[in-house]
DNA sequence: ATAGGTGCAAATGATTTGCGCCCGG
DNA sequence: CCGGGCGCAAATCATTTGCACCTAT
């Protein structure tokens, strides 16, 4: 059972050569990351998730995993608008989220042509570092 | 005193069509989204603006004027992504927000050609209805 | 008078923090 | 061994809800 995850592996020797340790929740979380790369997770979500593979993590490690991991560059945070933040591989291919209002699933999406930060009018003196593109509506299942 | 904010009367009286009171609290709230039109405010900046105004409004009261605002469809709710919603008077002419990641602080931008939902790809069976788009970076003050 | 508004206090829900114990290197 | 990690409980913060009182119409 130790064979899974290999994508997750050279991003925990990354973090080990860094200097920080890798525990069996910490190898846990980041091979969670590594292998569902599709959909943004929530700390609940990923406690649970956890949970159902065997391991009883608390939710205040989740969060400050998640943390530790959005510091170090390996996750990214995505704020969807209803309360609770998702994280999501940091992975530089730039993407999109689309939001379904009725179940709050999230899904990623690419825009074409996508030259957002160069379009802006208007702004006085703002130096802009980034943005973020949600969609709303209805996923498949909700419609 | 009662002569200001003339811009809100419509919509005062709009709401006092379908049957709602104007209390004195729902007058000087829409009152104020009607006088500053530039920043969307939170709750709580709209509970200090009314107490700076000289009315002493409870929390509670501000947050369910929100929420009867944004139903009514006079303003609408805009998720900056830290912790607090904030709400500005709803209008037509589309448009998107920047957020100072040092101060939190909303401006309003325009994009040009902003044709986002037509260029979305790999979306199965998604309705999409809407999008909220915000850039981060650092305002004048705070660079 | 009467339904819509308001205030206060308590509940909720996500996230954070303090602190002592534990374990990976 | 020892500092980074972990768990538990309590604290925060924004927002919501229950309930009784108030007031615009």
């Amino acid at each position: 059972m130790k064979q899974q995850n290999l994508a997750a592996l050279p991003t925990l020797a990354a973090l080990k050569d860094k200097g920080f340790r890798l525990t069996k929740i910490r190898r846990l979380i980041v091979g969670a990351f590594f292998s569902d790369t599709t959909v943004p997770v929530s700390a609940a979500e990923l406690q649970l998730q956890l949970l159902a593979s065997g391991t009883k993590a608390n939710k205040t490690t989740v969060y400050r995993e998640l943390e530790f991991l959005s510091a170090q560059g390996v996750i990214v945070e995505i704020n969807a608008g209803d309360g609770r933040k998702r994280y999501e591989l940091k992975r530089y291919g730039h993407h999109h989220h689309v939001l379904c209002l009725r179940c709050n699933t999230v899904e990623c999406v690419a825009v074409e042509n996508c030259a957002l930060e160069e379009q802006l009018s208007g702004l006085k003196d703002f130096k802009v570092t980034g943005h973020t593109l949600n969609f709303f509506g209805l996923c498949a299942e909700c419609r």
